[in-house]
RNA sequence: GGCGCUUUCGUCUAGCGGCUAGGACACAUGCCUCUCACGCAUGGAACACGGGUUCGAUUCCCGUAGGCGCUACCA
């Protein structure tokens, strides 16, 4: 066999958005191309015509935009082996079915659905196989002559695959290994419908992966069971030579409870099974998305990336794609189901975060201000961006490295952030930090410290270091705490000279006049 | 029910006959500190069970149990 060029694809049906899993599908076909300078293609498996949704198609493509999948060739993306929707291949696929019936390898059968359900009542555990086909309405049973005519009326029909039992069929699966199955368990699958003149999945999938000169199938586990029936497809077809690999990778499962990963789970423990927003055009329902959360493409990745697949050292874990594609091989899969990690795709998004510029992240802090009816300005925004990540970024750990604080969203911001754009109304007095830090004298002090400030011309926070730190030395006294309550009504919040100069004097004065006001004397009788 | 895949800390995993069973998320404690964090340090936490094979099994084989998938004129 000669050495062939990596081409993989990516194939999904265009039946509704995106699952979760499906990206990380994507995902290592992605990894598994780039590593071998091979081909990613995108097909479009729309067999089905009855569970076709309209902008299903579209989604998949904005999706693998987002996050930065790319793909060489495809619907969408030209190439020389199309078309990539398998609708428009039908006379192709035609073709091959004629070429299975004319070697007999194929039948045809004219069973309708009310008679196998009928079947299916009266023999237990019914399967279309080499024990039943004979009792069946196929071309098998019925006279040549009698099966020309009924083609020729136009009676509904659907062409069987041959399964010869008694075989050992071998997949030879770049996970699992080995897998051998007999023959006999497999069913004469429907290869093709005359309604609708569109093949299966199967056959579709075999044809399509020859002609299009896929060398590696790199799918999920569900698609096990059929890959011995793949394998009989590329022999029935004489492909066996240039047959691709097989690869099953395992699922994802639900992060809590039994079962795979399903859309209900994300709407009950609140996180996305889709990577964008999708809104059902039947149901009018609507899915939230990874991208609307608020997550970066490139932390989705990377969380997705290491679910069921692992480069096999003790380093970060924090991968760029890059990285990725160099580390990435199959055998490093693993075989059993991983949970689905929500709490752990979220400290993805927060080192990511973290590692953006903080001009990254203005826009979407404009956007979540205006969410909670803040008008403010981008030089403002910036500014306290620049205070809740300056605490952080000041930070340098032992090995040199720059760290920031743990917010894991943009929308995190909003609790942490809104004292800098309203002024608290009110002081929970039971709150811990409170009661610890305003005592019996504290309003007396504050208004000290007011009368103090009030002197002030030069309000930056620099300015009011060198202020309010020698009259605190001075005086023997620790106001930060208090003065916090004041200005923020909670033991939160960046350096107190930088909140109080981006108040400014006017502002920061009212605050500490107020929360005297409020507060005043703690009540002392007991 | 049948067939197949699978089984290491709560979770994702490393391990490919001999290790104090390693890392990450989460959790707990301490340090740092004008608050919350970040960071740092420390800690608790796992080889499903039963048989073999072997001088020696987490690792190889066979059962049992559990988990997952498939079992459509869906993919």
């Amino acid at each position: 066999m000669r050495e062939r060029k990596v081409r993989v694809r990516f194939a999904p049906s265009p039946t509704g958005p995106l699952h979760i899993g499906g990206v990380r599908t994507a995902l290592y076909n992605y990894l598994f191309a780039r590593q071998h300078g091979g081909d990613l293609i995108f097909r479009i498996e729309d067999t089905d015509s009855t569970r076709f949704v309209p902008g299903a198609e579209e989604y998949i493509i904005e999706s693998f935009q987002w996050l930065g999948i790319q793909f060489d060739e495809g619907v969408g993306f030209g190439g020389n082996y199309g078309p990539y929707r398998q609708s428009e291949r039908k006379e192709i696929y035609k073709k091959y079915v004629a070429q299975l019936l004319d070697a007999g390898k194929a039948y045809y059968a004219f069973d309708t659905p009310e008679e196998l359900e009928a079947k299916r009542r009266e023999i237990e555990n019914f399967q279309y196989d080499a024990t039943t086909r004979h009792l069946m309405r196929n071309s098998l049973t019925l006279p040549p002559d009698e099966v020309q005519r009924l083609i020729a009326q136009g009676a509904q029909y659907v062409v069987r695959f041959l399964v010869e039992p008694g075989h050992e069929v071998l997949v030879d699966d770049l996970i699992r290994g080995e897998v051998r199955i007999n023959s006999s368990i497999l069913d004469d699958k429907v290869l093709y419908k005359s309604a609708d003149q569109l093949p299966t999945y199967h056959l579709a999938n075999i044809v399509d992966d020859h002609l299009m000169e896929v060398t590696h199938v790199i799918r999920g586990e569900e698609w096990l069971p059929s890959s011995p029936l793949h394998v009989l497809l590329y022999e029935a077809f004489g492909w066996q030579d240039t047959m691709p690999r097989f690869a099953h990778l395992p699922l994802l499962l639900k992060p809590v409870g039994n079962g795979k990963l399903s859309k209900r789970d994300g709407d009950r423990l609140g996180f996305p099974v889709f990577p964008l927003e999708w809104h059902d055009p039947k149901s009018g329902e609507t899915s939230s998305g990874y991208r609307e959360k608020g997550y970066l493409p490139q932390a989705v990745v990377n969380f997705l990336a290491l679910l069921g697949w692992n480069p096999g050292n003790d380093q970060s874990e924090l991968l760029s794609m890059d990285e990725m594609v160099q580390l990435f091989s199959l055998e490093k899969c693993s075989r059993n189901g991983a949970r689905f990690d929500y709490v752990k795709a979220a400290w993805f998004n927060h080192q990511y975060l973290l590692r953006q510029p903080d001009e990254a992240w203005v826009p979407e802090f404009d956007k979540l201000l205006r969410q909670n009816g803040i008008e403010s300005t981008p030089e403002r925004e910036a500014e306290v961006v620049r205070m809740m990540k300056l605490k952080v970024i000041e930070y340098t750990d032992n090995e040199g490295n720059r760290k920031k604080r743990n917010v894991s969203f943009i929308s995190d911001l909003w609790p942490l952030t809104r004292f800098f754009f309203v002024a608290p109304d009110s002081f929970d007095r039971d709150d811990k930090f409170v009661r610890k830090n305003w005592k019996d004298d504290t309003a007396a002090e504050m208004q000290k410290l007011a009368a103090l400030l009030a002197t002030q011309d030069d309000f930056t926070a620099d300015g009011l270091r060198a202020l309010v730190d020698p009259w605190a030395e001075a005086n023997g006294l620790r106001p930060w705490n208090a003065w916090r309550i004041c200005l923020v009504g909670a033991g939160q919040g960046p350096d107190m000279y930088e909140l109080a100069a981006f108040l400014g004097k006017e502002e920061t004065l009212a605050r500490m006049q107020y929360a005297v006001e409020t507060l005043g004397q703690v009540d002392s009788n007991n």
